[in-house]
DNA sequence: GTACAGATAAACT
DNA sequence: GTTTATCTGTACA
């Protein structure tokens, strides 16, 4: 199995963030391999998207988002969780797709050691449905960290390959923000229990893929 | 099952 | 000093 091209990247956000529910998301350290089936995104959409970091302008930070797609942009929140994108369409449109969770696939007890580590009370065994369901969960599972910020996905140890289509999608307002609610921009697979725990489950199934505001 | 408080670091104003 | 796209433990039903 191969990385997907770049050409897969540079395409609309909300078809690339669609595309991705169900591929494999890989990555390989001398500690062993660990991989999980995407089934859940979120779609930030350049600068008049008040909700994409790009809405504060050119800075360091989102250097990034204007550059080319199939590269990684990495950041940390609420100073100790990582959240891990892939940056899409080409130079000069900064977006990016946030993949928000995985269904462990491979390498499980390599996940759990690394999840148990950062937790205060690591006796309990982490049932498989919440190693990686939810966007920090997911980037510690996985080890993703700020080293991955601005990797080639295309040729690097963390990459992305085809899997399995899911057979049903439904789309939602984004978790976790406080601007740009009305864009129904987060997808997942339809009734997998591999989703983050969110009320906006809930919202509408069906729903079909929204345009470009 | 739902609800809330608190932890914590880097970029930006 | 403020903001940031989260997770976990504890409390209570």
């Amino acid at each position: 199995m191969s990385a997907l091209r770049r050409s897969f990247f540079d395409r609309d956000t909300l078809a690339v963030a669609h595309d991705l529910l169900g591929c494999r998301l890989v990555h390989e350290t001398p500690h062993g391999t660990t991989v999980g089936r995407i089934v859940e995104v979120e779609a930030y959409h350049g600068e008049d998207d008040p909700a994409c970091h790009a809405a504060a302008g050119h800075t360091a930070r989102t250097a990034p988002l204007y550059g080319p797609p199939g590269f990684g942009y990495v950041y940390l929140i609420y100073g100790m969780y990582h959240c891990f994108n892939v940056v899409t369409r080409g130079e000069g449109h900064p977006s990016a797709v946030l993949v928000r969770a995985l269904e462990p696939l491979e390498g499980l007890e390599r996940m759990r050691a690394r999840r148990t580590a950062r937790r205060r009370r690591g006796e309990a065994r982490i049932p498989d449905r919440d190693l990686a369901n939810g966007p920090g969960k997911l980037c510690d599972a996985l080890g993703i960290t700020l080293a991955h910020n601005r990797a080639d996905l295309a040729r690097s140890s963390l990459r992305v390959e085809r899997g399995m289509a899911p057979e049903g999608v439904v789309w939602t307002p984004r978790v976790g923000i406080t601007v740009g609610t009305d864009r129904f921009w987060r997808c997942f697979v339809k009734g997998s229990p591999h989703v983050s725990r969110s009320r906006l489950n809930r919202v509408l199934a069906d729903r079909p893929r929204p345009a470009i505001a």
